[in-house]
RNA sequence: GGCCCAUUCGUCUAUCGGUUAGGACGCCAGGUUUUCAUCCUGGAAAGAGGAGUUCGACUCUCCUAUGGGCUACCA
């Protein structure tokens, strides 16, 4: 057996955002077609035509833009396998639906949606197969003239798989193994419907899958119990031998409580669930986004890799680079994960601490901008370098770095309380004299002369630099203190002081 | 209800018959620091329950329980 080329897809329907789940799935996906040497491919699986969001490909297509997952064809660059775009395929699917029609192996049924609802009013746990079809309005029960005739009337109908019942399905799965179903609890899933002249899921899949040449069907657990429709339409189609391999994932649960993550979660908890921020176009909520709460990218799929798969050494911080080195389907998880985003924030924390200040100062600009902070690059480079220990986002650098630019306007009472004491003024006066006939301003030289006045004066350091601290700073927080100062230069640290003994209120001996 | 999948610290997980059950997040304590953060050290914290198989089971089998998924002319 020669070993084929490795093609996976990710074939999301355009309904709305795409769930941080599918963006774990797509990521996989990626991981493995790049472990490879294989291709990505997106595939767009719009064949409700009821569900179509409009705006949905586009964020889907910038979602994966902005993580860094690649794809070699797709709706949104082509390839040679297009159009990839199901409802641009009719006409293929009409000839696969037509080839299943004329073997026998499908079949045509009439069976409006209220009669199928009476139906399952009537009798509990209805289900169309082989036990049913027989009293349902379908091909199999009407002569071929009756039917020739429904369909002359403009009578709407579907085409249905015929399922023999009976029948144990093997489904070899990458992460399961083999996972066994009897065919009889299948339903003659329906395959094609005349309304919209569109296959369902199903069949698109199948015949997509096969057409597309895909190697490897990488998608989330809640495809397993419909693996074995899969199979038998392989098997009716009588690509059996040249199906897929197939890999079921875990699904992302709740962090909290129990159930699959949704929608709903992320606003509950107050975390994205998406990758970008959405806007429902017909309600106008807003959901937010993984990229406009700050986080990284790299984190982000750092974060998700991690959930329902581990290289299984203690490596945690992975760049896509090294993801794609160790990514193996062997070492996924079969259980579902809950979704822990503290982790998440501790994932961007660590990215930030080793990302390039250089790369981390144009959007700190902008963000200071936004608050009226005008910052030019090199004092963000420096500011950025002293407080960045500090920061899980970026956009938390924000608050933390406006007492370098803004002096404060008031002091935490809780430190003031602390820090401050009655011979802090008289304390900050003698240093601010000191500072003022300093020459060289340099953080290095000024902790130098600071430590030598305090030593000769017998001083004690802490009462020194904390009341400082408060002074420059407004609260108990912040980088080396010398550091502060020099930033800040020699007249803004001897105004701030100024300032804080003029202020801060007088206390008892 | 039926079918399928799963089950190790609170969470993400390692272990593929013999370990003091390891790591990470979070939490707590201590250290470093002029403060906060970073950093370092330490701590609490787990094999759902019951039967087997075996000299020996977290690991294999079965049952139970629990959790999850599916059960559409949605994907």
């Amino acid at each position: 057996m020669t070993e084929q080329q490795v093609r996976v897809r990710f074939a999301p329907s355009p309904t709305g955002p795409l769930h941080i789940g599918g963006v774990r799935t797509a990521l996989y996906n990626y991981l493995f077609a790049r472990k490879h040497g294989g291709k990505m491919i997106l595939r767009i699986e719009d064949t409700d035509s009821n569900r179509f969001v409009p705006g949905a490909e586009d964020y889907i297509v910038e979602a994966f833009q902005w993580l860094g997952v690649e794809f070699d064809e797709g709706v949104h660059m082509g390839g040679e396998y297009g159009p990839y775009r199901q409802s641009e395929r009719r006409e293929i699917y009409k000839k696969y639906v037509d080839q299943l029609l004329e073997a026998g192996k499908a079949y045509i049924a009439f069976d409006t949606p209220e009669e199928l609802a009476a139906k399952r009013e009537e009798i509990k746990n209805f289900q169309y197969d082989a036990q049913t079809r027989g009293m349902m309005r379908n091909s199999l029960t009407l002569s071929k003239e009756e039917v020739d005739q429904l369909i002359a009337d403009g009578n709407k109908y579907v085409v249905r798989f015929l399922i023999e019942p009976g029948r144990d399905v093997k489904v070899n799965d990458l992460i399961r193994g083999e996972v066994v179903i009897n065919s009889s609890i299948l339903d003659d899933k329906v395959l094609y419907k005349s309304a919209d002249q569109l296959p369902t899921y199903h069949l698109a899949n199948i015949v997509d899958d096969h057409l597309m040449k895909i190697s490897h069907v990488i998608r989330g657990e809640e495809w397993l119990p419909s693996a074995p429709l899969h199979v038998l339409l392989y098997e009716a189609f009588g690509w059996a031998d040249i199906a897929p391999a197939f890999a079921h994932l875990p699904l992302l649960l709740k962090p909290e409580g129990n159930g699959k993550l949704s929608k709903r979660d992320g606003d509950r908890l107050g975390f994205p669930v998406f990758p970008l921020q959405w806007t429902d176009p017909k309600t106008g909520d807003i959901s937010s986004g993984y990229r406009e709460s700050g986080y990284l990218p790299e984190a982000v799929v750092n974060f998700l890799a991690l959930l329902g798969w581990n290289p299984g050494t203690d490596e945690e911080l992975m760049s896509m680079a090294r993801l794609i080195e160790l990514f193996d389907l062997d070492r996924c998880n079969k259980s579902g994960a809950k979704f822990d985003y503290e982790k998440g924030r501790w994932f961007n924390h660590e990215y930030i601490l080793h990302m390039d200040d250089a790369l981390i100062a144009p959007t700190f600009i902008e963000l200071m901008a936004e608050e009226g902070v005008e910052v030019t690059t090199e004092q963000a480079l420096t500011v950025i370098g002293l407080m960045k220990s500090r920061a899980n986002f970026i956009k938390e650098l924000v608050p933390a770095c406006r007492f370098f630019f803004v002096a404060p306007t008031e002091y935490d009472k809780k430190t003031a309380k602390k820090r401050w004491k009655a011979d802090s003024p008289a304390l900050m006066a003698e240093l601010a004299e000191l500072l003022e006939n300093m020459a060289d301003f340099s953080p290095e030289n000024q902790e130098t002369e600071v430590k030598a006045w305090i030593e000769a004066k017998e001083y004690h350091l802490g009462n020194i630099m904390n009341a400082w601290r408060l002074s420059l700073v407004g609260e108990g927080k912040g980088p080396h203190m010398f550091d502060i100062s020099a930033f800040l230069g020699k007249e803004e640290t001897l105004r701030r002081m100024r300032q804080a003994i003029d202020v801060l209120p007088r206390k008892e001996a």
